[in-house]
DNA sequence: AATTGAGATCTGTGATCACAAATTAATAAA
DNA sequence: TTTATTAATTTGTGATCACAGATCTCAATT
């Protein structure tokens, strides 16, 4: 029996190599929690379903893997991190230590369009708190934060913090379903008026905030998934 | 004419598989210095003088790339990354964010073995300044610095470390050549006095003064290498 | 019905082959 | 001697093959 593919994957634009395209697809599928924490993935597998040789796959995910998003079991089974305490409490030191220094960073190169962008997404985030509707939630989430971060450039900070972003997506899709949204506050107002005043300062402690307040949320929900 | 082998590579224990030690081997050797930032290497090359087959090498040079110690130009030619001013100011936040946090993490976890050890790197530290010995230098701060960060039980933070570490370690040495150790105070005291105390907070405050001496060092002679 | 064990299948890992793009070497023209 | 053009080699990337160990299947035995 041929292997289902997966359901709207990216199309490969020719230009791309295939290792590439198979390793930001897999980013994708990621975040957005196409693969349940623990369960074994294949290399055949995933090749299948994308319709590429293994080779481009073992390249991706041996990358994935250094990236501490997918993890090896002691007899080489390979599948998406589950999350310990352990991570979970290092994952948010390391998100409260960099993403308020690399929004900071980021505020200057924040032009108006972007600004609009930024606003217009937080609309959404809003429809989508009042509604209730998690996976809108999250998507519109990860386009606000990495919105301000990426408007620096920055061939450091970004990455790493994108990183942390895939380790954390699968287990946060997992707790978000169950924990709803009522609760949350909306940092990402006084986000938007701190980039409005250019005030760094400000704007570091909104995101600082809106971090603390989205993984209390989750912290005591680790050992129930 | 066969390749050249890399002076003194560890031998590969059965056990481990021959890719994870071809990574490791290639960690060493760019911590080592042992290749020019920005001179092209080759796979193959890699290959015949580690004497395996290119496949590992791949998958290790993948991992190296997707870290950030290696680069790929815009024609595919693999080098080990150049610094820049841009990352260099990312690299030293980032160290400057993170490492003294996974210190103060550590210390619950310091016994009286490893601070033993730790004063022991210290004192040879010592020596490697007073004469000058860069090589001596480089090495003792690494095994001081991870002696501390690896007390903790780490999955994220100290990978991450790692990496930082790895994408200056060149770059430092180059520029270590010519700037000598003589102008260097020696934190390192105040971080062995910090866990003696039991004080994590004294124990980050001396570990980010450390760095950011080294680091202002070196600022000044990025566009010099 | 439960358990065991032999055979088949699947998986990650390493080796080898194939190929287009890029670099280098060699040769010819000035 | 210098320059331009062509041939040969090298390089990263993808496909395929090989293999040992793990996993699964399923019939035979208790």
């Amino acid at each position: 029996m041929p292997n289902k593919a997966f359901s709207k994957v990216k199309p490969r634009q020719p230009a791309l190599p295939v290792n590439e395209w198979v390793y930001a697809t897999l980013c994708e599928l990621i975040l957005h929690g196409e693969f349940v924490p623990g369960v074994t993935i294949t290399l055949r597998g995933i090749a299948e379903s994308l319709d590429v040789s293994p080779m481009p796959v073992r390249e991706a995910a041996s990358r994935l893997i250094s990236e501490g998003a997918l993890e090896v079991s002691v007899k080489r089974r390979i599948s998406v991190s589950q999350m310990t305490q352990e991570k979970f409490d290092e994952l948010v030191l390391a998100r409260l230590s960099l993403e308020p220094e690399l929004a900071a960073l980021a505020l200057p190169y924040i032009d108006s369009e972007r600004l609009k962008l930024l606003i217009d997404i937080d609309k959404k985030l809003d429809v989508a708190i009042s509604t209730g509707n998690i996976e809108d939630y999250t998507k519109y989430n990860c386009q606000f934060h990495f919105g301000i971060y990426e408007a620096a450039p920055s061939p450091v900070l970004l990455p790493i913090i994108k990183s942390l972003w895939l380790r954390f997506s699968p287990f946060y899709r997992i707790v978000a379903g169950r924990a709803g949204t009522q609760t949350l506050d909306d940092y990402h107002e006084a986000a938007i008026d701190a980039i409005k005043a250019g005030d760094p300062v400000a704007l570091a402690k909104a995101i600082h905030e809106d971090i603390e307040e989205g993984m209390d949320m989750l912290n005591e929900s680790i050992g129930t998934s």
